[in-house]
RNA sequence: GUGGUAGUAGCUCAGCAGGUUAGAGCGCCAGAUUGUGGAUCUGGAGGUCGUGGGUUCGAUCCCCAUCUUCCACCCCA
């Protein structure tokens, strides 16, 4: 047999230790704030059946699910069908039944419904977890990535949306990656497409307006024309889209423009609301009202939510909203829920580029202690098993291996004291200790030892 | 899914108008130093030149396919 080259699929990372230790750094955070706010966790599958998975993202979204190849003999279906098509699309649902999720919110719109009578509602729940789009790979996008996601289900109240840019702030705060948090209303932009006669275009035309900043006005008249919206219509829609001023300015000017549209000034009631709130809070980051704000995932509703980093190439590092209704299609109608989701990944991938990880974050370990023989194995494992329940993180190297090998391991795993113990030490009762860094050793009594790795 | 870019040692890269034993730096291993890591010195190991096919007397180099990376589009965390 041939030995095979050892791969992983495409857009899938491994992750060492120091990515571990650094991720659980972001993970923590981001978790702890969740749970500051009351949110509780919840886990799901990593794959859903198809039937709670398709639709929920737009035909984009469907292309890209992951789709799981039933078990078996998985062409029994096609056989039993009589199918004679070549045609994939007509095969697909034929052989898979199973995908893995694309996000977390529908399968927790899923999970809600499936467990409505166990819940208590309003429900705050917080999730993390990887999920998988076919997606092709490039740098800030992966096939494999976690989201951390945060939604509130079964409340209407603008308060929610309050907390999760509280959040998202704290959050990013803590992490120290200066983002701007970006806010619109689907009710705004509906209204947009109604005042400009096109209601039916909402998608088409959020589309378009969403690469304003990135294509450029003449680009996005182009865009807007090739999906089919008359002159007229775009004439009337430059100068909203166009629109740069203070957030004040904004509302006012929309306020005359949704003369005609109920759900316009519904829209402009909200973001109002939340604005008003927003400046009476001490934020650390920046938030701005951005009528171009689109967000693709076409089940939201309401308030649409944008993260975007200040000092880096990639988009967007989380986003979210209000969905009025996602629940509705598994049989629970009229719950409204809203949330967010911040993408680890790219937030990773911003900290490394901008070397915001803390350097304690190098170390695991506090403490070695040099492995001299049987005896000395003995008398040091109630030494370090007295650390370990102080919670000091100590080891003690598994062979009799020279010296040389054992301080290079503590030089390599950036563990910053070592500590002797051979006969002399056994003898006097006392520990060298010595510190990595400095390079300095001297013995010392248990006591001291702890004082020194406690601090 | 569309269009481009690149792939040579563990890492970063050199190389060749197609021609004998494919190089460097860093890293790795061993020793100088049997109770002391980082620095220095000495020696050593490590390559199907991404994979498969084709052209050729001969391919790491040219051609085709394929996989992977990065970039743009689409879309998005």
């Amino acid at each position: 047999m041939s030995v095979q080259k050892p791969s992983i699929p495409k857009g899938t990372r491994d992750f060492s230790p120091l990515e571990m230790v650094r991720r659980n750094y972001i993970f923590d955070k981001i978790r702890k704030t969740f749970q500051l706010f009351g949110f509780q966790p919840i886990e799901t599958p990593a794959m859903e059946n198809l039937s709670t998975l398709l639709g929920k993202y737009g035909e984009e979204g469907d292309k890209l699910l992951f789709r799981i190849l039933n078990s078996g003999d998985f062409l029994s279906e096609i056989k039993q069908s009589g199918i004679t098509t070549e045609n994939s699309k007509d095969i697909a649902p034929l052989i898979s039944e199973k995908g893995l999720r694309y996000d977390l919110t529908v399968p927790f719109a899923r999970f809600v419904v499936q467990h409505q009578n166990e819940i208590t509602f309003p429900f705050k729940r917080y999730q993390i977890q990887p999920v998988w789009r076919a997606d092709r790979p490039q740098k800030g996008r992966y096939r494999e990535f976690f989201q951390c996601d945060v939604d509130v289900i079964g409340s209407d109240s603008l308060y929610n949306e309050v907390e999760l840019v509280q959040i998202t702030d704290q959050i990013f705060a803590q992490l120290q990656i200066p983002v701007k948090i970006l806010i619109n209303n689907r009710k705004i932009l509906y209204g947009i497409a109604e005042s400009i006669d096109a209601a039916e275009k909402l998608s088409d035309i959020t589309m378009a307006i969403d690469k304003l900043e990135k294509i450029g006005l003449e680009k996005v008249k182009e865009e807007l024309q090739q999906r089919g919206l008359p002159d007229k219509a775009i004439d009337k829609i430059i100068p909203v889209i166009t629109l740069d001023s203070t957030i004040c300015d904004k509302i006012d000017f929309l306020n005359a423009y949704f003369i005609h549209s109920e759900t316009g000034r519904k829209g402009l009631e909200e973001i109002s609301y939340l604005i008003e709130y927003l400046k009476g809070l001490e934020l650390h980051n920046k938030f701005d009202f951005d009528i171009r704000l689109a967000r693709g995932l076409n089940y939201y509703t309401g308030t649409i939510i944008e993260v975007k980093p200040l000092e880096s190439s990639i988009g967007s590092v989380g986003g979210g909203g209000r969905y009025d209704d996602l629940t509705g299609i598994f049989g629970l109608p009229n719950v409204s829920g809203v949330g967010i989701s911040f993408g680890a990944d790219r937030i990773y991938d911003i900290m490394n580029e901008c070397g915001l990880f803390p350097e304690v974050l190098q170390s695991t370990t506090k403490i070695l202690f040099i492995n001299f023989g049987t005896e000395e194995e003995k008398y040091c494992i109630s030494l370090l098993s007295t650390l370990r329940a102080s919670a000091i993180p100590a080891e003690f190297y598994p062979e009799n291996a020279k010296l040389k090998k054992q301080m290079e391991y503590a030089n390599r795993k950036n563990i910053p004291f070592v500590a002797l113990v051979g006969k002399d030490e056994m003898e006097s009762g006392s520990i060298t200790l010595k510190d990595m860094k400095s390079g300095e050793q001297k013995a010392v009594s248990f006591e001291e030892l702890k004082n020194v790795l406690l601090l």
